[in-house]
DNA sequence: CGCGCGATTGAGTAATTTCAAATCTAGTGG
DNA sequence: CCACTAGATTTGAAATTACTCAATCGCGCG
């Protein structure tokens, strides 16, 4: 039933049945619909996301009032406020959905409660923590040393499946560019 | 006798003493001297470390010879190339000393060890590699959406302790500007 | 004292931004 | 099925920002 969660999950530890009876019993399924909103700025930030579906995207409006993208999230990807859900502080950060989408979250506490009574859990958000930490280094290193039609050459391969879902002008944000210089990259 | 580790897993976890006896066997003590390689690019990356004393960088050589910086560490950061650690690879990044310093290491198979042996540890490092990456965020954010005097003065706030220890042009190369760029900030 | 390292300054150049307008496209309601 | 419209992309031109290259300056350490 839960398939997706369990194969998601199991890519990277080993669950009984029993321990993926309550790994399912903490998460809950929702879906949303293109442009709304899973976490808006200045809120509570209760859950994580893992999608199942659709694309999203998480944002920040800086003071300008120019949006720029943190991370977009494809299916088996993890989407939140990190920052506001591991400090339980609010949002300043959007999430909102590019497309429909299914999303299975968890909540904070339930979180802490899976990791404490499933060890191998917590080794499993380790893990996909240190993957994130890694993936942000390489980007911290892509915005400072290559140009931006690198940075885009370097995003198409690394990302084949994201160009049909994703609009350019958030690609253009993502990278760190104005849409006009991405649009005038191959002219 | 190491108290300073002691404390420093303590800010995030309760430890039995024997608990510590296991933690404090699995890391080595070593020193360095200023401008020494702790990890030079493309070898193994055996170990990652924790600073007891001193100042550390690492970073990375792009392919027209600059140096960026991804990381300075202080006493109580961690450093290493994550990248190359977790995904036990070459380095593509090198770390080495500002200042002479003295750190804890550990390497991968004990790390992997504690965190099966004492479930506690995996969570500390769970924490800790969350807020790695939530600081990452943060930096990309600030790369994205700060001009280059903004995201000076928001570094000399975040970490007032850094300036008197690490030299203008090395910040520079952090920031993601050029040394020059950033001496004219305040003319 | 001299050397190496770090910081500064000047001038010209390259890259990207901004603002404005035009064009293209896909989805929606009639 | 078409027309309309909002969203997305492209293009132009001027302005800005930061970079590069080069030279100079300052200083602390051996």
């Amino acid at each position: 039933m839960e398939d997706f969660l369990k194969k998601h999950i199991q890519e990277i530890i080993n669950l009984t049945d029993d321990e993926f009876e309550m790994v399912a019993s903490l998460f809950r399924k929702q879906k949303f619909r293109k442009r709304q909103f899973l976490i808006q700025e200045n809120q509570p930030v209760k859950d994580i996301y893992l999608i199942e579906k659709g694309f999203l995207k998480s944002s920040f409006i800086d003071s300008t009032g120019k949006e720029h993208i943190l991370q977009f999230a494809a299916p088996n990807w993890w989407i939140s406020d990190f920052a506001a859900f591991f400090k339980q502080d609010l949002s300043s950060v959007a999430v909102d959905c590019i497309e429909n989408a299914e999303v299975y979250c968890i909540s904070y506490k339930d979180l802490d409660l899976l990791c404490t009574k499933i060890p191998k859990t917590e080794h499993f958000f380790r893990v996909k923590s240190n993957f994130g930490y890694i993936a942000l280094q390489q980007r911290i290193l892509s915005l400072m040393s290559k140009s931006a039609k690198e940075r885009y050459e370097d995003f198409l391969q690394q990302y084949p499946g994201f160009i049909d879902h994703i609009p350019k002008q958030l690609i253009a944000s993502y990278l760190g560019v104005s849409r006009e210089t991405l649009s005038r990259l191959y002219s």
